[in-house]
DNA sequence: TTCCAGGCGTATC
DNA sequence: GATACGCATGGA
């Protein structure tokens, strides 16, 4: 661990814990002192978070350009957030949770760990990727990944045939779903056994940045009947998947 | 014991 | 295209 770098950015518009929390990233680590521990292409990076700006310690090189990229951290949240000034359920969630962010993450780790998601919660989908993770010594390549009796102990239930046909699919779509857009990206990646709407749209927004994907699970399903029963308002589709996020957290938290 | 979790595949109509 | 049902696992 050579390299240490400071990245200046307040910790309102950029919040740790609140991206911890937020059922978007299953392979952080929160250590005793407060440090996060996060995994990026099957690297490590330490960060610690002042109000100020992020400490981060790698061996990579590159670190900082990664990390600005990882948290996306050109784009400007706080004009996003405007768009819900006169709502006042999804205010109060922002207010709670501004300093969430979508994350840029590696796709192929994306895509393992939400085909692990699907009817299951959240400790138990950090649990089964640490254990894939303990096992690999990081992330399987899709070429390491075989056979299901590879991953008996990591307890992934029904899901684990799921890995093993994404394992063979991947290599032939990838460049395909680096460069497409949202709606070819959905399709493709709902072809994959386990991969349907929902787990499509996580993928596309939380590896491939498709800002305007919104996943529906059982809590946004729930919020959508309560607060938005005529639909999202149109104004809100092309930043959707940011603002479903807010409520998701907000959701969580209770 | 039953219910639930960042759902999906399959059968059936 | 819509709906019903089963599904591994473990915590509440």
């Amino acid at each position: 661990m050579s390299n240490k770098i400071f990245i200046s950015i307040s910790k309102e518009y950029c919040d740790l814990q609140q991206i911890y929390d937020s059922g978007q990233c299953f392979t952080w680590d929160k250590t005793e002192e407060g440090q996060f521990c996060i995994r990026y292409k099957n690297t490590l990076y330490y960060v610690s978070q002042t109000e100020d700006g992020l400490s981060i310690i790698s061996d990579d090189e590159d670190t900082e350009q990664k990390m600005i990229y990882y948290f996306d951290l050109n784009t400007n949240y706080q004009e996003i957030q405007k768009l819900a000034d006169d709502d006042k359920y999804l205010k109060t969630c922002i207010e709670k949770s501004k300093g969430l962010r979508i994350l840029k993450q590696d796709l192929w780790e994306t895509m393992l760990c939400f085909l692990i998601s699907q009817n299951n919660n959240i400790p138990r989908i950090k649990k089964s990727v640490g254990k894939i993770i303990d096992l690999f010594d990081g992330f399987p390549s899709p070429e390491q990944l075989q056979t299901v009796e590879q991953l008996k102990e990591c307890g992934l239930g029904y899901r684990d045939k799921y890995l093993i046909a994404a394992a063979r699919q991947f290599p032939s779509v990838q460049n395909q779903l680096e460069t497409g857009s949202y709606e070819e990206n959905r399709k493709t990646l709902m072809t994959f056994l386990g991969i349907g709407p929902k787990v499509a749209d996580c993928i596309c927004l939380f590896a491939l940045h498709h800002i305007d994907a919104f996943p529906i699970d059982t809590h946004i399903k729930k919020i959508m009947a309560s607060e938005y029963p005529e639909g999202l308002p149109e104004k809100y589709k092309s930043y959707a998947g940011i603002l479903q996020q807010y409520m998701f957290y907000n959701d969580l938290r209770r």
